[in-house]
DNA sequence: CTATTCTTTGTAAGCGCTTGCATTGCTGTT
DNA sequence: AACAGCAATGCAAGCGCTTACAAAGAATAG
């Protein structure tokens, strides 16, 4: 135990054990490559012996890149979004950066004061689930040289860039694909969010079109949950016609309304179909396997911070640089429709 | 738009348009109550008119105080700490906090670039999910003058404050449960978590002392899933003698577990009991509502913060004022157990 | 009416880094 | 031998805030 502790060490400290100036040390921590041989090596041990952990925010500050990420994300309890703040956070721990993680609540109230949040912190990113609404808060994000990454999504008028797919096509495809399986009543069950109501909406268009004949339909309020597909059974069965398939905008709905059918003694997918959407880790594991919709969630993550990457290495944010990624979907064809 | 839209607004910039000086702005908005009625609203009207917001990696700097919270889980997915990352993320925002989300992977490897990522930004707090193995980091988090809490467990010895409960007096209260409900053959199935493993040694030492028996017992591969529940029936039904109750290290195992029972022909409990661990959202929607183990994640995530928030006001740490909270746990008697 | 205390504001010295520019030796050219 | 070019380093001016200390009035006390 030194005498100092206490103390914890400077840039300079270890400049001085090293016998080398302030500017050096900072050089071979940002770029070694620039620094000669030997000083790097007294460099090291002079950091080693110090246990010199550099300043973030002093370096931030004279820098103007702070290294963090802003990660904003309805909830995480239920989330799809999971995997993608999974890969993103692994992706962005390689490169020394740091997720800020923002949770803005079902409804997006808490927003607003998490962006304000990543700005007044000098974010280098921002990544959204979604688009932002409120234009004033738009306009500033615009207006900030941060990179914005709205994900999940691909908004036709992006502030920066976006990952995502389309959400409409996917409620198209289903639809396309539920009338190739030979179902003729559909019934959907859909979450209160933007999102989910836009796949609805895709395939509500879609069917209409194709067959002239109009799916039932009930939106459950948001997070949807294992027990909302189970409640929601009572529900299908008093509709008329009787439906064949179930297209529920989650897999957790999915999850919760098969085995409530499995226990009024329906079988899967004989008596009646169901679909999911996410392809969560249980949705394999599930008798039958689940048919679902599968989003590469970790890849939109790897692909939005490739653009962080970019971004970083480049000059300002311009206009012509806007940035859109498809990612695009799969029908995952289990057992269960 | 004005003709320097690109120019962000500092510090200054709001204090020449108050006709007051920096110093009297930064006390407006760290402590408005200082400052005159008179002046605070005319510095109120310049934020609004510049579209200010504040540079907190200066702030910070300047200030040692970082407004900022890492939070270090294993992982997201599975977890069951979410309710947890909610609350906290939910309390710290109230307070201007942040968080910053640190993934360290189910065997911890990337919590020592996590800690030091959280000490370079100069966290005011630094969250954990049980405790830290290597003496080295130890010794450094206990050296830095960060609020350091350990959460999810109560270890003997503690870096500096805890808040959680005992695994191992889980597993015995799980066990004296488990024979008042007159079950003689326990099987245990458990995560290969260190956590997981204390709520097994503490059922096995009760359950021995108890009855001189020996439960069985098999240790899975951690994050525990859905589909390992499933698969690991097989293995039980293989067991002599034959188990007539389960104890799953994890809802989620106990979840797979059932609809494999169940799926099999066996009543649920009258065949076979299951126990679950975290009560998931879906425990309780399940059907038979499943026994489990209750833990308040989301008081667990109130309570570091307002540790959390004592520190802030208070001065350095000191050794004395080391703190532990024991949230306790309940079983929440289901219909499966 | 003077002395004392409070309230409100200003002055200016940092906080611990980064980086443009200048400097110092070298190596290689002509 | 003189000089251009380059690699490695140092100097020092910030980055945009906070806060100890001082100052100036206003309010209260004696």
């Amino acid at each position: 135990m030194s005498m100092n502790e206490k103390k914890i060490a400077r840039l300079d400290d270890v400049a001085r054990l090293a016998g080398v100036s302030t500017a050096t040390v900072s050089r071979y921590i940002n770029a070694p490559d620039v620094v000669a041989e030997a000083t790097a090596e007294r460099i090291r041990q002079a950091i080693e012996r110090t246990g010199y952990i550099p300043n973030l925010l002093a370096g931030g500050l004279a820098s103007r890149r702070s290294r963090l990420v802003a990660l904003l994300v309805p909830d995480i309890t239920h989330s799809i979004y999971n995997l993608t703040i999974e890969a993103m956070s692994d992706a962005l721990s390689d490169d020394g950066y740091v997720v800020m993680l923002g949770l803005t609540g079902a409804d997006d109230a808490r927003a607003p004061a998490l962006i304000e949040a990543a700005l007044a912190r000098r974010a280098d990113g921002i990544i959204l689930t979604g688009s932002v609404a409120d234009p004033r808060l738009r306009a500033r994000l615009e207006r900030d040289d941060a990179t914005v990454i709205e994900t999940w999504n691909l908004p036709n008028r992006s502030i920066d860039a976006a990952v995502g797919f389309s959400h409409t096509e996917v409620g198209q495809a289903v639809a396309r694909f539920v009338r190739q399986r030979g179902y003729r009543y559909p019934f959907l069950l859909t979450a209160d969010s933007p999102r989910a109501k836009a796949r609805r909406n895709g395939f509500i268009a879609d069917w209409i079109a194709a067959t002239g004949a109009s799916p039932g339909d009930a939106v459950l309020a948001s997070p949807t949950r294992f027990g909302m597909g189970r409640t929601a059974f009572a529900q299908l069965r008093a509709n008329t016609p009787a439906p064949d398939v179930v297209i529920c905008s989650s897999d957790w709905l999915a999850h919760g309304l098969i085995a409530e059918a499995q226990s009024a003694g329906l079988r899967v997918p004989d008596d009646l179909a169901v679909v999911g959407f996410g392809n969560l880790p249980f949705a394999a594991e599930m008798q039958p396997a689940l048919t679902t919709v599968r989003i590469d969630g970790a890849r939109i993550g790897r692909e939005a911070v490739a653009i962080l990457r970019r971004r970083a290495t480049g000059a300002a944010r311009k206009p012509e640089d806007a940035v859109r990624v498809d990612v695009g979907f799969e029908i995952v064809v289990g057992a269960s429709a």
